[in-house]
DNA sequence: TTGTACGCGTTATCAT
DNA sequence: ATGATAACGCGTACAA
C-alpha cells in the first residue's frame, strides 16, 4: 500500500517524530535534516494519512452537510457557499440529501457523527420530535439553515420570511392591486410557508384591503402545482385575480405559463412574483419579479458560525436574518 | 468526550475484543455476555468511531466528488444520483467545487487522497496534463464523467456528443432549415465543444447543405453569452439564421431571450434547439427543444463503476456511452 | 535540535 | 466463547 511516517524516517535515518515535524512545520528542524527528510518523502513519495492524524489529534476537518435535496433549485448555491467557505478553511465536506425525510436524516445524522465530523449544518423546511432528539444527542457544533431546532439550543440562518413576504406583495398593493392570489408551500410548514403566508396578510390589513381566504391556494413548491393550480382551481372557479404571489420561483414559473396558455398577458393582464430568484429568473418571458434570497451568502455565514463554534467561541445571537431583496422586473405592474 | 470500546468493555465485565464483536456481528457470542454488553452500550450511549475502524481497515467508505461546480445547472442531478448509489451501499461523498481550475482540482485530489477516499468520481470539461499526472500518481479507483484521462487507464461515463449533436441538427435540416447558426462553448474543449461542433458540420454534410465558419460562435456555455453573441455578432452583422443549434440550455435561454427582445418570434421567425434539458427548460416560453442528458443515470452508473474498481472487478468497458434523447418542444419547427 | 515511547479507538490473530 | 495483545499511522510529552 502506500508507505508510513516510519518508511521515510528509516530512509532519512531521522526519527518519526523529525518527520512529523517537518511534514507539520510543528517544531524547528536543522535545515540539513530537514533536506534529508524532504529527500526521502520525495523518494518514497509519502503521502500523510490524515485518518491516522484525525484518530490522535481528534479533528477530522471535515464537515457534514444535511440538505433536503442537492438537485432542489436553490439548494446548490447554498451548498457552494458553504464549501468555499470550508475550503478556504481547510476544511471539506460531506453532503447528504435528507429529502425532508425523518429516518433518512436520522441515519445522516448518526452516521456523520460515526464518521467525528468536526460539524454539521443541517438544512430543512421543519425538523421532528425524532430528529430534534437525536440532534441533541449528539452534542456537536451544528447550526440550522431555515429550520429551528426547537430549543433553540444552535444557532440559525435565514431571511425573515415574513417581512419578505410583506414587502413583495406591498409592493402590489402599492401598485394599487386588491385582488392578489397567493400559491404557497405546505401549508403546515413552519418556515417558509406559515410566515410567508402571515406576510402576506399582514400587507393586506396594512393596506386596508380584506382578506379573503378563496385566493390562498397551496402545493408543494413546485412548477407542476403552479401550473395546475392555476388551471384547477383559478380559472375552474373563473377567480380571475389582478395579481398573483408565489411562495417560490418556481411555482411562478409554473403559474405564468399556465395563465398565458389561455391567453393572459403578464403583466398586463396578471402580474406574478415570485420568491427565492433563482438563477434562471431573470431569463424568463417576461423575466421575474421575486423576492430574492441570498442563498450563497447563507451558506457561507453557516459556515462561518460552525467555525466559531468549532473553536469554541461562544454564540451570542441565535438567530441570524440575512437581507432578501425585492427584485422588480417585468412579470408584475 | 466520547467513549470508547474499552470503556464498555469495563462495564460489561469483558473484554474489548467482546464488545468489538458484538458491535459488527463479526463473531458468535453467547447470548447472554451479548446481553450485558448491550446494556453497557446502551449506558454508556457509546458510538463507534469511524474514524478509528477506518485507520484500521484501511477503507472509509467515502468516496471523492470533484465536479466543476454544484451550482451549476446540471451537476446537482449528477451528485444526487451519485449520492443515492453510494448510500445505497454504505457509502458517503464529499464534494469539491473544482472550477475547473488546474490547481484547484489538483489540490483537491491530493487533499481527498490524504483522507484516503475509497476512490474518486472526476467531472470536468477537459483535464490537463497536471491533473492527469497527478491522477496516475495516486492510483486508487477512478471514474471520469464526461472527460477521459489522457491514457484511459479508467472508465468514462458520458453520452456521445456527437451523434447528440448530430441528431439535434439533422432534425433542424430535416424541417428545411438551411441557414443554421450554432454557439458553442469554449471551442478548445475536447468534450463538450469539438464533438457537438464535428456532430453540426456531420449533420451539414449528410443533407448537403454547405458548411459556414460565419454562422459559429463560441461562448462559455452561460446565458449571458447567449445573449451578447446574438445582439454583438448574428443582429450586428445581420445574420441572421433560420434555426440556431445551442451547445447548452443556458446559451439558449439567452439567445432567446436576444432575438424575442428585438422581435423575432420563436418559433415562427427562428428556430432554436437547446441541449441538457435543465428542469426549467420545459417552462420556458417557449417551451425549450433540447437534447436531454440523463444526468441521474449518469452520476448512478459512476458510482457503480466505482464500486467495481473498488471491488477489485476488472473493468472491460472503458467508455461507457448513455442514452442521450431529443426533446421537441415549442422553441422548433 | 533530536529521539523514545505512549496513546488515539479499532480490528484481527492468536491463545485459552 | 472469550481474552490478551499486536498492529493501523500518526502527534506529542518528555527526555536527552
Amino acid at each position: 500500500m502506500s508507505v508510513s511516517i516510519r518508511e521515510v524516517a528509516k530512509i532519512a535515518k531521522v526519527s518519526i517524530a523529525t518527520v512529523s515535524r517537518v511534514v507539520n512545520n510543528s517544531a524547528a528542524v536543522k535545515e540539513e535534516t530537514k533536506k534529508k527528510v524532504l529527500e526521502a518523502i520525495e523518494e518514497t513519495r509519502y503521502q500523510p494519512n490524515a485518518i491516522a492524524r484525525s484518530l490522535k489529534v481528534s479533528k477530522t476537518h471535515t464537515i457534514g452537510v444535511i440538505i433536503p435535496n442537492i438537485a432542489n433549485q436553490f439548494v446548490p448555491g447554498v451548498v457552494r457557499g458553504i464549501e468555499d467557505c470550508a475550503s478556504e478553511h481547510g476544511y471539506t465536506i460531506m453532503v447528504c440529501n435528507g429529502d425532508g425525510n425523518d429516518q433518512k436524516e436520522k441515519q445522516y445524522l448518526q452516521i456523520l457523527y460515526e464518521k467525528r465530523m468536526d460539524g454539521i449544518i443541517f438544512m430543512s423546511h421543519m425538523i421532528s420530535d425524532q430528529v430534534a432528539h437525536k440532534i441533541y444527542s449528539l452534542n456537536i457544533p451544528m447550526v440550522f439553515i431555515n429550520t429551528y431546532d426547537p430549543e433553540k439550543k444552535y444557532p440559525r440562518v435565514g431571511i425573515n420570511d415574513t417581512k419578505a413576504a410583506y414587502d413583495a406583495v406591498a409592493y402590489l398593493l402599492q401598485q394599487g392591486h386588491k385582488k392578489i392570489a397567493m400559491i404557497g408551500g405546505f401549508p403546515k410548514d413552519p418556515i417558509a410557508s406559515r410566515p410567508r403566508w402571515n406576510g402576506y396578510k399582514k400587507a393586506l390589513e396594512q393596506f386596508g384591503v380584506p382578506y379573503d381566504e378563496d385566493l390562498i391556494t397551496w402545493g408543494n413548491f413546485s412548477a407542476e402545482e403552479g401550473y395546475r393550480l392555476v388551471h384547477e382551481y383559478y380559472v375552474k372557479r373563473n377567480m380571475i385575480p389582478t395579481a398573483m404571489f408565489c411562495a417560490s420561483d418556481t411555482i411562478a414559473i409554473g403559474a405564468m405559463r399556465a395563465w398565458q396558455e389561455i391567453g393572459y398577458r403578464i403583466p398586463e393582464d396578471i402580474s406574478v412574483v415570485g420568491f427565492d430568484n433563482i438563477s434562471l429568473s431573470p431569463f424568463l418571458m417576461p423575466p421575474l419579479t421575486t423576492v430574492a434570497q441570498p442563498f450563497y451568502h447563507m451558506g457561507e455565514s453557516s459556515m462561518r458560525l460552525l467555525l466559531s463554534q468549532i473553536h469554541g467561541e461562544k454564540i451570542k445571537k441565535k438567530n441570524i436574518v440575512v437581507p432578501h431583496q425585492l427584485i422588480l422586473r417585468k412579470s408584475s405592474k
